[in-house]
DNA sequence: AAAACTTTAATTGTCTGACAATACTTTTTC
DNA sequence: GAAAAAGTATTGTCAGACAATTAAAGTTTT
C-alpha cells in the first residue's frame, strides 16, 4: 500500500501556499501589490500559467483580488466580515450535506449556540434589532406565505437576534450554524398548527430580549429546540412509513 | 460614476460557480469523476488553461482533488469536517487580524461560546476526555514550559472540553472561536503566579464537568473568561506606558 | 495655462500548441 | 499464469502570442 499521503503537493499549490504565509504571518499587509506575474514566474522559475494557478487558488479564498492595467497586479485583500460569512456558510452546508449528519445534531449544535448569544443579545441589543425580530415575526403569520419563505424568515428573526449581542465575531461564528440549518429545515412542511406554535415561540422570544430578560430568551430558544427537534421527528417518521392508507 | 459592483466575473469564476453549484445543487456526488479538462473546455467552449484556473479555484476550496494518470481527472470531494476545520482558523486568523478585532471581543465570543458547550459535554463526556484535560493540566502546571507551549495545552484543553460534547457540528464551529484566539493568547506572557490562577480554575472546570455538573462547569468558565480578560488588560495597559522607572 | 484628446506602456485575461509525468489497461513474452 | 513491455488517457508544466484594460505621459486644441 502506498497511498502515501505525504506527497509532495504540485507546484501552484506550493507558490500558493508560500504566499499565503507572507500574508498570515504578515510579511505581506493588507491592500500591499504583489508583484506582477511576469516577476512571480521569475522568482519562483515557474511559467507564468502556474503562477495564475496559483493567485487563482488565493482569489478563491478571497486572500487576494486582481486588477487589470497599468497600475493593476494582485492586491492582499481585506477579508471582510461579510465574505468570511459567505464562504463558513457555504463549508458548512455542504459539510452538513456530505457527512450526512443528522437533523438532530446540527439542530441541537445550532440552538447550543445561540442560546450562549441570548443573555448578550437581551443586554445589548437595540431597537433595530427589535424592530426586525418584530417585522419577521409579522411576516412569518401571514397566510400563503412558502415553506421556503417561512424558512428565510426564521434565519433572518434568528440573524437578527444573534446581531443584537453586537459581537461580530459572534454574528460570525453563528452565521455557519444558523444558516446552514436551512436546508436541512426546508426539507420540512410547516402545517398552519406548526407554524403558529413558532411564531408565538418566537414573540416570547422577543419580548424576553426587548425585556433584556435573557434566562427567559434561553428559556425560549430551548423551548423552540424542543418544538422543532419533534416536529422533525414527526415529519421524518411519517415519511419512512408514508401513506398507511386507512 | 460606474464603478459597477456587478460588473461580470472573469470566466474561469463564472466556469467555476458553474461548477460549484452542481456540486450544491446535489447534481454532482462526492467521487464523481468531472469530465476532463479538455472535455470541460469543449462543454464551456474556452482553452484549457481557463478550465484549469477554474479547477484550481475549487482546489483551494476543497471542493474537487485531482489525479493524474489513464483514470484520473477531477473528483468531487467529500469534505472533512478535519479539512473544514482548518479552512476555518486560517479564515478566523486572518479575519481577527486583519479587522483589528479587540482582545476583548474574541475573547468575549470565545468564552460565550464554550460556556455553551459545558452543560452537553457534562452530560456526555467519556473517559478520554478526561484523561485529556487532566493530562493538558499536568502540563500547565510545570515549570519551565513555553508561554507558546502553555497557549498551546491550552487549546487542547478546551478543545478536549467541547469534544466532550460528542457533536461533531458543535466541534467544529467552536474551533474557529478557540483557536483563532491563539495568535491573540500569544502576545500575553504568563506569569508564574497568572497561570497557577488560570490552571486552578481548569482544575475546577474539569472537576465539574468529571461530576458532570454543567452549570458549574459553566461558572467556571465564566471565571476563566474574566481571569483572562483582566489579565489581557493589565498586560497592554503596561505596554502602553512602558518601564515607568522607580 | 487649462482642458480635451491621443498615444504609450504595463498588466492581467485568454488562447494555442506542445511535451513531460503519471497511472491504469492491454498486449506480449517467458 | 505471471511478469514485463507497450499503449493510452489524463493532468502538470511550459513557451509564446495576442486581446482587453487601465493609468500615466504626451500632444493638441481652446
Amino acid at each position: 500500500m502506498k497511498s502515501n499521503p505525504e506527497l509532495p503537493p504540485d507546484l501552484p499549490t506550493q507558490i500558493a501556499a508560500s504566499i499565503r504565509d507572507a500574508i498570515v504571518s504578515g510579511a505581506l499587509i493588507v491592500d500591499e501589490r504583489l508583484p506582477s506575474e511576469a516577476e512571480l514566474s521569475l522568482q519562483f522559475d515557474v511559467s507564468r500559467a502556474t503562477v495564475r494557478e496559483a493567485l487563482k487558488r488565493l482569489a478563491a479564498q478571497s486572500l487576494i483580488r486582481t486588477q487589470r492595467g497599468a497600475t493593476g497586479g494582485a492586491f492582499v485583500n481585506r477579508i471582510s466580515f461579510e465574505a468570511a460569512h459567505a464562504q463558513q456558510i457555504t463549508t458548512s452546508i455542504l459539510l452538513l450535506s456530505m457527512n450526512d449528519v443528522s437533523f438532530e445534531t446540527a439542530c441541537e449544535a445550532r440552538y447550543t449556540l445561540e442560546r450562549a448569544c441570548a443573555p448578550l443579545s437581551a443586554k445589548r441589543r437595540n431597537s433595530i434589532h427589535i424592530k426586525m425580530m418584530r417585522e419577521e415575526i409579522e411576516l412569518q403569520g401571514e397566510e400563503g406565505l412558502s415553506d421556503e419563505a417561512f424558512c428565510a424568515s426564521d434565519v433572518t428573526f434568528h440573524r437578527a437576534l444573534v446581531d443584537g449581542a453586537n459581537n461580530p465575531v459572534l454574528s460570525y461564528q453563528l452565521a455557519g450554524a444558523v444558516e446552514a440549518m436551512q436546508p436541512l429545515m426546508n426539507m420540512i412542511t410547516f402545517t398552519a398548527r406548526s407554524r403558529s406554535a413558532i411564531v408565538t415561540l418566537h414573540r416570547d422570544i422577543a419580548d424576553a430580549i426587548e425585556a433584556q430578560d435573557g434566562a427567559r430568551a434561553s428559556d425560549g430558544l430551548a423551548a423552540l429546540e424542543i418544538e422543532t427537534q419533534s416536529l422533525a421527528r414527526r415529519i421524518f417518521e411519517q415519511r419512512q412509513r408514508p401513506s398507511p392508507k386507512t
